[in-house]
DNA sequence: GCGATCAGAT
DNA sequence: CACATCTGATCGC
């Protein structure tokens, strides 16, 4: 089972000192008890944790954008865009104003609609899944070199060819695809059968050299066969390849394979799959791995190919799929023979173009899980040539790729409303809530936006006003902690204690069944007060990281960690810290760690704009600058340390100035999986470290189910689903067990 | 040409 | 793994 994490912060580790060059081991309790202030204070109320939230003043409209650069040292976006930010018509709704809005056409989504559930998950998160090559790979590991269907239908586990094949990704160093026999101890050449064990290895190479040399007519029959069956293998392809390529003369024909790297942009890899021998079906069952271990050690060609053979595989799955559908009966052909006759149509390179998208080549795979490829039956859309993409299968359904189902949760049952759904644009709603902002949740708003009213905290409205160009006149301001009337339904929102400006939204509608929507959110014992009174019918519940298995300490407990890693290493002047943040997140991380280490921290020029119209106290704004040399510390965003390569990028910029980097990733996933919940993992390259450390805006699985258990809901409805629907459903039973 | 949108990558 | 974001390709105005 999980740890209560009431312990946590008893269970608080110091960085091992032999990892962190510390002087001194220093004390995991409060020993800087003057410093201090980020533990959280007794009980009181907290509308303010992100300064601002509470002043409902609009700010004094900024000076005009100067010009300025597009992005700082770290590659940061400039966040203040063209459009300036104006809060001088800021509509702010009065908690007593009725605030409907005429354009209500009914509810968008109700219970009784034919929505599935797994679809609606599908359409929304599983993408992410979907797009998992690791995930997908895993499922059919197979081993280099043994293809899963030729030898389906023999008996023996080693067929000839098997052998061969096996041989030859087992006789690494021999360039050439040249093959040597191994059965028990002795070593025969596969060619002529010889036993050439006593050879040297360069010998046995200049012996099945010979062998190859004259193979055309004097090979022995073991081999072949085996050439014979893969000449039949590809001899489909061969009649649509219009330009064979000369190969080698061993083996198997390549050329589709050859093809299809050229058609990725990837025709100086073309040696190495030839050397590897790599055929079309073994191409089919190479993993990552495999790709490494034959010599593609650059990480971008690697992906390349291995979400290009992710697609070829679901072609293959969505082919076999179509052909046991269809009335084909050969008596003669087996069923796995069919298959693979399918999938090599379905997915043969038809045409070689560099630089097209993978989904231009296996047409029909709809990669983001909606209903797209369901579109009406189109006869010339059906007749179209393979590469369309799917993409243009969505701007084919004539609205402009958002006639998507919508997501239940981001539906308030009983009410018109929808809440971070603006990739479902309609004009069935008038009213939109935003719970906070972040791409995930606002994605699909752009300046055009004229489907209503968009409800939201007064840093959000800020943030769209600024980032996205929304006029004024459609933003209302939801002040927190205050109920509101807006088309008859009773709404109030609280501090979701996610990133500034978040908010949960309780929906209370005249029916009596109550909607709370979490939006993204970190649990605080407070919220469960703010809703003493409610009767909760469906609870919306951001289910992150509802999993038993990802249990992270208080946010209290790893800003601790991060300050005294710090303090251990801050002797060395030549030292430069590095901490991840996003557009807005992870704020209060390094705010803390400079009001502890009583440091100013480096942010970059529009960051502290953004912090400015945050509302952010004069007290918070005297720790940051823009002046690198006034500061260390240095807030980055999160992307530039998800890899050495980019930390060793930023440390060739400083040469001079530090010798040493020391990064810390906050992110709750570093406490996942088979990780012991520990307030940081360390990775060191040369003179640069990292810290992941579990810095979680999201309530972990035990907040999750303190949470549930208080509000105590007839229903939840889960907003994530990490594992797909089913898995979700299940978590979040675990919640009320 | 530019904004919107999407898939894929990090 | 992918919290949230960036990048490049494509489409439509």
């Amino acid at each position: 089972m999980w740890n209560s994490g009431e312990d946590d912060d008893d269970d608080f580790q110091i960085p091992p000192s032999s990892q962190l060059s510390i002087r001194k081991p220093l004390q995991p309790t409060n020993a800087n008890s003057n410093n201090i202030s980020h533990r959280r204070p007794n009980k009181k109320p907290r509308l303010s944790r992100y300064p601002g939230k509470e002043n409902v003043t609009p700010p004094p409209s900024p000076p005009p954008e100067s010009s300025s650069d597009p992005s700082d040292e770290y590659g940061t976006d400039l966040l203040c865009s063209s459009s300036t930010l104006d809060c001088s018509s800021l509509d702010c709704i009065p908690s007593s104003v009725d605030c409907s809005i005429g354009d209500f056409t009914g509810p968008i989504c109700s219970l009784g609609d034919k929505v599935d559930n797994n679809d609606c998950f599908k359409a929304n998160r599983e993408g992410y899944l979907c797009n998992s090559m690791e995930a997908r790979l895993s499922k059919s590991r197979i081993r280099l070199g043994i293809d899963s269907g030729i030898h389906e239908d023999d008996d023996e586990s080693d067929s000839e060819f098997d052998v061969l094949l096996k041989l030859c990704s087992e006789s690494e160093g021999n360039i050439g695809g040249e093959c040597s026999l191994v059965k028990d101890d002795s070593i025969q050449c596969p060619l002529c059968s010889m036993d050439i064990s006593a050879l040297s290895e360069e010998q046995r190479q200049v012996h099945t050299n010979k062998c190859l040399d004259n193979s055309d007519n004097q090979a022995p029959e073991q081999l072949q066969d085996s050439l014979r069956k893969c000449e039949k293998s590809y001899s489909l392809i061969e009649e649509s390849i219009d330009d064979p390529v000369q190969l080698p003369q061993l083996v198997t024909d390549l050329s589709p394979v050859l093809k299809w790297l050229r058609s990725l942009g990837l025709a100086k890899y073309e040696d190495v799959f030839i050397r590897e021998e790599i055929d079309w079906d073994t191409l089919h069952s190479l993993t990552e791995e495999d790709l490494l271990s034959i010599g593609i050690t650059s990480l971008g060609p690697r992906k390349k190919i291995v979400n290009a053979l992710s697609g070829l595989r679901e072609a293959f799955v969505s082919s076999s799929e179509a052909q046991a559908q269809s009335n084909c009966t050969s008596a003669h052909v087996t069923a796995r023979q069919r298959d693979k006759t399918t999938s090599r149509k379905a997915s043969e390179p038809k045409k070689t173009t560099a630089n097209k998208l993978i989904t231009e080549f296996f047409p029909g795979q709809a990669t983001d899980g909606t209903k797209i490829r369901k579109a009406p039956k189109d006869p010339v859309a059906e007749k179209s040539p393979p590469d369309s993409s799917s993409r243009r299968a969505v701007r084919r359904n004539g609205n402009n790729g958002k006639s998507k189902v919508i997501p239940h949760w981001n539906c308030i049952l009983g009410t018109p409303f929808l809440v971070d759904a603006f990739k479902y644009l309609t004009r069935n709603c008038g009213h939109w809530f935003l719970t906070h902002f972040h791409l995930d949740h606002y994605q699909g708003l752009t300046k055009s936006f004229n489907h209503g009213k968009i409800y939201c905290s007064l840093v959000t409205a800020k943030l769209v006003n600024m980032k996205i160009g929304i006029p004024w006149e459609r933003l209302q301001v939801l002040e927190l902690g205050q109920k509101v009337n807006i088309a008859g339904v009773d709404v109030t929102c609280f501090d979701a204690n996610h990133c500034p400006g978040s908010i949960m939204i309780l929906f209370e509608p005249a029916n009596g069944k109550a909607v709370l929507h979490t939006g993204d959110f970190r649990y605080s014992e407070e919220m469960a007060n703010w809703l003493i009174g409610s009767h909760i019918s469906s609870l919306i519940l951001d289910t992150t990281y509802c999993n038993p298995q990802y249990d992270f300490p208080k946010q209290e407990a790893v800003i601790q960690f991060v300050v005294e890693a710090i303090q251990a290493e801050a002797f060395n002047p030549k030292t430069l810290f590095l901490i991840g943040s996003y557009t807005i997140g992870k704020e209060r991380l390094f705010l803390e760690v400079a009001r502890v280490l009583r440091e100013k921290i480096y942010i970059n020029p529009s960051k502290l704009k953004l912090f400015e119209c945050l509302g952010f106290s004069k007290e918070d704004m005297q720790w940051f600058t823009v002046k690198e040399e006034e500061s260390h510390i240095h807030v980055v965003p999160l992307w530039t340390l998800a890899s050495f390569k980019r930390l060793k990028h930023v440390a060739n910029r400083y040469t001079n100035r530090y010798s040493l980097i020391v990064a810390f990733s906050p992110t709750g996933w570093t406490s996942g999986k088979t990780k012991k919940k520990s307030p940081g993992r360390r990775f060191q390259l040369g003179t640069i470290i990292r810290y992941e450390v579990p810095y979680s805006e999201h309530s972990s699985f035990t907040e999750l189910k303190e949470f549930v258990q208080k509000v105590s809901p007839e229903v939840i409805i889960p907003s994530v689903n990490n594992d797909g629907p089913d898995s979700a459903a299940a978590m979040v039973s675990l919640l009320v067990t």
